[in-house]
DNA sequence: AGAATCCATAGATGGTGTCTATGATGGATA
DNA sequence: TATCCATCATAGACACCATCTATGGATTCT
């Protein structure tokens, strides 16, 4: 049985870095100061790591410390946010529909443009996340659908829809650009832009330790608008699904990378509200139409 | 004081739920039966509401059980984060930068690469975030610089850089596309869609209020790359600061709406160790020289 | 040297999580 | 209809623990 922080500790832990004071954290948690002192002592036991620096004019955090920090925060955040949820009245009806943050905004847009002529008034709200939070949030049913990858789920789960390869990707100035396709050797000197959420991480990072090949890493972010931007502003170059592609940017196949992805809809875990499932069977036949 | 839940209660609750049984679930936690009945009830009582409903047969979850389930969900992996974070190794130095996501893809892109010649082998890692998270991650020195919105800081807090308006996309088929200047009652008839980290969201919902226009809400996101793919796809129309605007859209001014935003680059809270001080120098410099 | 500040330690105590034992309820079966 | 089974709730006992008061130790300032 893994051991887990206490919420009460934490509440000492964010009292003590806003004070700086083990004393006057205690007067703001209403507790006494070697109440607070065991308390944090305690924590720094469940977490395995100390917290503070102690001295005698004021608390430093430590290294872990400011690690845990934001953390502590966020669980928090989301303390506060559940008990908000259990106060607020029924929400007003929407259709959630979760995309996958590594499709094309081009696809997604044409894709709900195209939806827009059978729309009757009811909203669409968007969330990204990768295939893990969008199936978390399915299961949670705080998603109606998600665009998400097709990984041979029955079709009572996802509806099976198009396949895409991987590309690389290089500025149109680069000079790689004009080929169709290049090897890993082609690409030594160049420098590497980490799609931190990319779906085929590991497999890009085999496919050039494989040839003994070790890119330049520059950049790093979870956002693909950003780094297909930085690659149209020539900063590097990346592996991205097809979708990903535009005019800004020149795609070349890899030799000896062919992976790819099929895309698929994955539909409500439950029962939608009387009023959405009408929008709801028109949305999934109309997805089916434009990306089978 | 307000009172908090307890984690392990809620580790109760979602053995509960994952099990459809009071004892089961107990020995799933190892602890007996009375001990989780107990629990549960205490976690009725801390929240407010009840939980499950009970049969002799197995437990329901009501519809506010329904809705803390995501949210218990959600706490359970913050703590695990945090303990994540803490477990991990030190990780390697970077130039942590934050950008505030309604920046464009291309300024900041262009930014990156145009600093790229002065780049001497130390990786930066970009994390997008609203002003506030920006903010809080300087506090908590889990960023070093944000490239995020001035609001008369002093200069040792954040550098002033240059200004920008914010104005009204359409598709560039819209009928509205060539002109310079529109009013609010020209858009009477279109679809809205809605940025919702948009920073000036309350003075454009007011702008519109003011004049009793009421725009059909289409589309909520806050992802701005896919709002803007949505107005290119004609989806609706948005407000939006200028530098979100390519190609794909043509902007209007909206008459009596003069909202602006200036940018600022702010700056570490704390010293930075010696080895990216050269860099974070270079970085503040040339951010200074091209967006001022 | 004395005073002030601040965190740590020690011991006592009331609160509480947990256990065993038992009760209440409803459904299934003979 | 009576009995059995499954399951959650309640009661009482008890070990554990969060918290308190009191005190100690270290450092800095006057």
């Amino acid at each position: 049985m893994v051991s887990m922080m206490d919420i009460y500790l934490l509440r000492y832990f964010l009292a003590v870095v806003e004070t700086g004071s083990f004393t006057r954290a205690a007067d703001r948690v209403f507790v006494t100061q070697p109440t607070l002192s065991a308390g944090i002592k305690k924590l720094e036991q469940q977490v395995g790591h100390s917290l503070f620096e102690r001295t005698n004019r004021r608390v430093f955090l430590t290294d872990a410390g400011t690690r845990l920090l934001p953390r502590a925060k966020a669980i928090f955040h989301e303390c506060n946010m559940a008990q908000q949820v259990l106060d607020e009245a029924g929400k007003t009806p929407l259709l959630r529909v979760g995309v996958l943050s590594t499709l094309s905004n081009r696809m997604v847009g044409d894709l709900l443009s195209s939806f827009r002529g059978k729309m009757s008034g009811t909203a669409i709200e968007i969330i990204d996340g990768t295939e893990q939070e969008l199936e978390n949030r399915l299961e949670d049913r705080s998603l109606d659908f998600a665009l998400s990858l097709h990984r041979g789920e029955p079709p009572d789960v996802s509806v099976s829809l198009k396949v895409e390869p991987y590309v690389f990707i290089v500025a149109n100035s680069h000079a790689l650009a004009g080929r169709t396709r290049v090897s890993a050797s082609d690409l030594v000197e160049d420098y590497m832009i980490v799609r931190s959420r990319c779906e085929v991480l590991s497999e890009t990072s085999r496919y050039f330790t494989d040839r003994n090949i070790r890119p330049r890493l520059v950049y790093r972010t979870p956002n693909d608008s950003r780094a297909v931007a930085m690659v149209a502003a020539g900063v590097g170059g990346t592996v991205v699904p097809q979708c990903l592609v535009d005019e800004r940017v020149s795609q070349v196949r890899l030799n000896g990378f062919d992976h790819e992805r099929r895309l698929g809809l994955f539909l409500p875990r439950s029962e939608l509200p009387e009023q959405t499932m009408e929008m709801a069977a028109a949305f999934t036949a109309h997805v089916r139409e434009q990306w089978a």
